[in-house]
RNA sequence: GGGCCUGUGGUCUAGUGGUAUGACGUCACCCUUACAAGGUGAAGGUCGCUGGUUCGAUCCCAGUCAGGCCCACCA
C-alpha cells in the first residue's frame, strides 16, 4: 500500500544528501533566479496561508528546473527585526535595555540559528522545498549587515541620503522613528470638543458679545500647549472679520494669530482650525506653509513636556481628561460630540502615531516619484494589476523614507558626530560590518572624540537589499553579475509598499536598474467562509495538522490550484481530492509495471492506432502544461496534465488495451509497452513540481533503471517523437465517443460494463473506425458488429 | 473621496463575441484481472442587476448593487 510518509522521508533525505538542487554556475543552461522572501523563524505552527505561499513560488522553482533552467534558489531568514528581540528577550528572560548592545545581539544570533535550523526542518524540508542550502542568508548575517552599511555610505555620497531635523513619524509605544509605510490605519470613537477661545481686543459692542469668542472643535485638546495659529477658509463669510487677529489659548493664555488657508473646510466642526506642533500631518503641512513658530509639548515617550505648564508629566490620555475638566471648570468646553476617526498608528502595536521633531537619516523618495513608475512598469507583475498599486503607493508618497529607527537591535548606522563641529564622521567600505558604539572615532577637524550613533536602521533596510543578499553582490561579483536582475521576486501584495518599492527604489539610486524582471503576487487563504485568517479571530487553520493527515503532496495539490494574486477559501475537501489523486497515481503505475517488467524501452516499428492516438494527445497536452507552467499558470496547467492522466489516459486508453496487453500478439504488446512507459513518465514530469515526492517514488522504483537522472526533479522536459496523423487522431476520438455511448447504454440498461452486446454502427463510422476496431471490440466487450443504426442489444 | 479586484449550478472554480469547464457534493447503476479512496452515467446554472454596441454577449461599453483590498481625508 501506499505510505506517503515513508516516501516523504525517504526522498526528502535522498535529496538532501545528493544535492539534487544545487545551482551549478557553471551550466550552460538559461538561469532562473528567485529572490525568496525570507521568512520570520517562528516557533509556533505553521500557518496554512504562509505554507500555501512558500510553496507556491517552489512549485514554480520545481517548473523551471524540470523545464530546463539553471535554478537560484537560495534559502533565507529575516532575523533582522523586532519579532527576533521579543522573542529572546522572552526566552532568555532578559531586558534588552539593560544589556549592551552587541551582546544581545550576540544572544538574537544564536537564538535565531537554533530556531531557524529546527524551521528549515520542519516547514522547508518537511514541504519538499528545494532550495540549494548551500546558499543559505539570513539579514542579521555580517554579511547582511555590510551591504546595509555599503548602501548607506553610497547613497551618502550620492546625496540620495541625508540627515535631517524635521518632524517624523512617531510611535510613543516603541519610542522611535517610523515611515510611512509602517503606519495603519485605526478605526475608533473619540469625541470631538468644542472649545471656546477669547479674542483679543473685544469690541465694545456690549450687544454682540458673541464676536469677542470663537469656538474651535478639536479631537486633541491635549494639545491645546501646542497652539501656535489658528486658521479659517477665506471663503468663509462667518469669520472673515477675524482674519488678522489674535485669539488667546484657554487655560494656557497666550496669544495666537488666526490666519486663512483655502485647506479649511468650512464645513467641518465650526470651520475654524487650530494649528498644533503636531497633531497630524495637516498641521505640518501649514506650518510649514507659513513658517509658524514651533511649539512641542509632547516627548518621546508620548508624555507632556514643561511646555504644558502644570500638565507636565502626565501621558497624553491623562492630560486630556485633565484638560477637558479644566476647560469645564472654566466654562470654555462648550459641547461634545462623539465621532468616527480614522487615525493613523504603528503596525506593530496600534498605538496612535505622534509627530515629533527628531534628527534622522532619509532616503529621498519624493523626487524620484516619475523614474520608480517608470521602473515599475519595466518589471512584469502577475497579475498585472498589482502594478496599479505599487504606483498609487508611489504616487501618494508624502514624505522621504525615514531609515533610523531608534532601538536596539538591528543594524546599526555605522556614523559619529562631533559635539563640537557637528560634524558627521563616516567609516570607509573595508571598515564595515561595524558597529559604531564599539568603535572610537576622533574628529578629524577638532581632533576631538566623536559620538557614536546609537540607532538601527530601519528593518526594510537590509531587507530590501535580499537580490543583493542573496545573489553575492560583495562575496561573490561574477556570480553577481550572472544572475542579476533576478528572474523573480514572489511575495505579498501587503508589502508591495514596503518590500517591493523599497528594492526597487534601492536598485533605481544604486544601479539605475530593476532588481527583478518580474514580481509574482502569492495566493492569500481565507478561511472556508471567506474571511481573513487570524490568531485573534480564532479561525487560523494549521498545516501542520493538514500535512500530518493528507500528506504533503496532497497539500501541494491544493497549492496547486490557487492563482496568483487572488485569494482562496481554505476547504479541507481539496485535499481529499489530492489524496485520492495520489492513490490513483500510484495504482496506475503498479497497473503500468505489472506489464513492463524488465521493459527496455524500443520504440517499435510500427504503432498501434490507439498507441499514437494517446500520443498525440500527450504531445498536445505537454505543449499546453508547458505553456501554463511558463505563465507561472499552475492551476490550468495541473488541471490540463490531470484531465490527460486521469480521464485519456486512465479510464480511456487503459480500458482500451487491457485486453491486448494480457491476450495480446506481441507486436502489439510492445506497441502497447512503448506507450505506456512514454505516457507514464511524461505524466510524472507533468506532476513532479506540484507533487514531488509520489513522482519521485513512481520514478525511483520504476524507471530509474532504465533513465539516466539521479531524480526526476532534474530529469528534462518530455518529447514526444511521433509524428501526427489527423485522420488517426480524429477516428480516435470519434472511437472515444462511440465507447462513451455504448457505457451510457450500459448504465442505463443497468448492466455491468462486462456485459456482453451486438452493436451496430453504420457504415460510415464502421470504415472510420477501422484502425479500431479490435480495441472497439474487446473493450465493449461486442461479440458482433452489425450494420445500421446506431444500438447495442445485450446477449 | 480616489484607485484596484471579485461576483458563473448547493460549494469552489475555468473560460470565450455564438446560451458554458472541471472538481467536490447529490442521485442511479456497476464489486470490470491497477484502483470501491474506483468506474459508468444522471440531475442541477436566465454566467450579480439594468441599459447600450452587435445578427448574436457570460465574455466589449456605460451605469448600478454586493463583497474584498489599497490609498487619501481624519482640526
Amino acid at each position: 500500500m501506499l505510505d506517503v510518509n515513508a516516501i516523504e522521508k525517504r526522498w526528502q533525505q535522498y535529496w538532501e544528501k545528493n544535492k539534487i538542487y544545487r545551482f551549478d554556475p557553471k551550466s550552460k543552461k538559461k538561469i532562473f533566479s528567485i529572490d525568496t522572501p525570507p521568512p520570520y523563524a517562528s516557533a509556533g505552527h505553521l500557518h496554512v496561508g504562509h505554507a500555501l505561499s512558500y510553496t507556491q513560488f517552489e512549485i514554480i522553482a520545481r517548473v523551471m528546473r524540470i523545464l530546463g533552467r539553471e535554478v537560484y534558489f537560495p534559502p533565507g531568514f529575516d532575523d533582522n527585526g523586532l519579532p527576533t528581540e521579543k522573542y529572546v528577550e522572552e526566552k532568555l528572560k532578559i531586558d534588552k535595555s539593560k544589556i549592551d548592545r552587541a551582546k544581545f545581539r550576540k544572544l538574537c544570533l544564536e537564538e535565531s540559528k537554533k530556531i531557524e535550523k529546527l524551521y528549515a526542518e520542519k516547514v522547508f524540508k518537511r514541504l519538499g522545498h528545494s532550495y540549494d542550502w548551500d546558499l543559505l542568508y539570513t539579514t542579521i548575517s555580517p554579511e547582511a549587515q555590510k551591504i546595509a552599511q555599503i548602501v548607506f555610505l553610497r547613497l551618502i555620497k550620492s546625496k540620495h541620503c541625508y540627515r535631517k531635523e524635521e518632524p517624523v513619524i512617531w510611535c510613543p509605544h516603541h519610542e522611535t522613528a517610523l515611515a510611512q509605510a509602517e503606519v495603519e490605519d485605526l478605526k475608533r470613537k473619540t469625541k470631538l470638543n468644542y472649545v471656546s477661545f477669547d479674542i483679543e481686543n473685544k469690541t465694545k459692542n456690549k450687544k454682540d458679545k458673541t464676536k469677542n469668542k470663537i469656538k474651535i472643535a478639536t479631537s486633541r485638546p491635549e494639545l491645546l500647549s501646542s497652539c501656535v495659529a489658528i486658521f479659517v477658509n477665506p471663503q468663509d463669510k462667518r469669520y472673515k472679520h477675524l482674519i488678522g487677529k489674535k485669539a488667546i489659548v484657554p487655560l494656557f493664555n497666550y496669544k495666537v494669530p488666526i490666519k486663512q488657508d483655502e485647506k479649511v473646510d468650512p464645513e467641518f466642526g465650526t470651520g475654524i482650525v487650530m494649528i498644533c506642533t503636531f497633531g497630524d500631518t495637516g498641521d505640518i503641512e501649514l506650518w510649514k506653509k507659513y513658517n509658524l513658530p514651533l511649539k512641542i509639548s509632547i516627548n518621546k515617550k508620548g508624555k507632556l513636556n514643561n511646555n504644558a505648564g502644570k500638565y507636565q508629566g502626565l501621558t497624553l490620555k491623562e492630560a486630556k481628561e485633565k484638560i477637558l475638566e479644566d476647560l469645564k471648570k472654566e466654562k470654555k468646553l462648550i459641547k461634545q460630540e462623539e465621532i468616527e476617526q480614522t487615525v493613523g498608528s504603528c503596525w506593530r502595536c496600534s498605538t496612535p502615531i505622534e509627530f515629533i521633531v527628531t534628527k534622522q537619516w532619509f532616503i529621498k523618495t519624493l523626487s524620484f516619484k516619475k523614474q520608480l513608475i517608470a521602473q515599475g512598469r519595466k518589471i512584469k507583475w502577475y497579475p498585472g494589476f498589482y502594478r496599479a498599486r505599487y504606483e498609487d503607493w508611489v504616487r501618494n508618497l508624502g514624505w522621504d523614507w525615514c531609515i533610523s529607527r531608534q532601538r536596539y537591535y538591528g543594524t546599526p548606522i555605522p556614523v559619529w558626530y562631533c559635539d563640537k563641529c557637528n560634524q558627521v564622521i563616516l567609516p570607509t567600505e573595508k571598515e564595515l560590518p561595524l558597529d559604531p558604539i564599539e568603535h572610537e572615532k576622533i574628529c578629524p577637524k577638532c581632533k576631538k572624540k566623536a559620538v557614536p550613533d546609537t540607532d538601527v536602521f530601519d528593518t526594510w533596510m537590509t531587507s530590501s537589499n535580499t537580490p543583493e543578499i542573496a545573489s553575492q553582490w560583495l562575496k561573490n561579483p561574477q556570480l553577481y553579475k550572472k544572475i542579476s536582475p533576478m528572474s523573480i521576486r514572489p511575495q505579498s501584495h501587503d508589502i508591495i509598499r514596503t518590500w517591493a518599492f523599497y528594492t526597487i527604489l534601492k536598485s533605481y539610486l544604486l544601479f539605475k536598474k530593476i532588481p527583478w524582471k518580474e514580481v509574482t503576487i502569492n495566493t492569500f487563504v481565507l478561511d472556508p467562509k471567506g474571511r481573513g485568517m487570524s490568531k485573534s479571530r480564532g479561525n487560523a487553520i494549521w498545516a501542520d495538522d493538514l500535512i500530518e493527515k493528507y500528506g504533503v503532496d496532497a497539500f501541494r495539490y491544493w497549492v496547486g490550484s490557487a492563482s496568483l494574486g487572488s485569494d482562496i477559501p481554505f476547504k479541507e475537501q481539496e485535499l481529499v481530492a489530492g489524496k485520492k489523486f495520489l492513490t490513483k497515481i500510484w495504482n496506475a503505475s503498479r497497473f503500468v509495471f505489472m506489464h513492463l517488467k524488465n521493459y527496455k524501452l524500443r520504440k517499435p516499428k510500427k504503432l498501434e492506432a490507439i498507441d499514437s492516438w494517446i500520443l498525440y494527445k500527450l504531445s498536445d497536452t505537454l505543449e499546453n502544461v508547458k505553456t501554463f507552467y511558463e505563465k507561472y499558470n499552475i492551476a490550468e496547467a495541473r488541471k490540463k496534465a490531470e484531465i490527460f492522466f486521469w480521464h485519456d489516459f486512465a479510464d480511456n486508453y487503459l480500458e482500451i488495451i487491457k485486453d491486448r496487453i494480457y491476450n495480446g500478439t506481441p507486436r502489439g504488446k510492445k506497441s502497447a509497452k512503448y506507450t505506456l512507459y512514454i505516457c507514464l513518465l511524461s505524466i510524472l514530469k507533468m506532476m513532479a513540481p506540484i507533487t514531488p515526492f509520489i513522482t519521485e517514488e513512481i520514478y525511483q522504483k520504476y524507471f530509474k533503471k532504465s533513465e539516466k537522472d539521479k531524480s526526476i526533479h532534474i530529469s528534462t522536459w518530455p518529447k514526444i517523437d511521433i509524428k501526427i496523423n489527423k485522420k488517426i487522431e480524429k477516428s480516435g476520438n470519434l472511437f472515444i465517443k462511440i465507447l462513451a455511448k455504448v457505457r451510457k447504454e450500459k448504465a442505463k440498461a443497468q448492466k455491468s460494463l462486462k456485459a456482453e452486446i451486438i452493436l451496430t454502427i453504420d457504415k460510415k463510422t464502421q470504415k472510420e473506425l477501422k484502425p479500431f476496431i479490435n480495441d472497439l471490440i474487446a473493450v465493449t466487450k461486442a461479440k458482433e458488429i452489425k450494420t445500421g443504426k446506431f444500438s447495442i442489444k445485450f446477449l
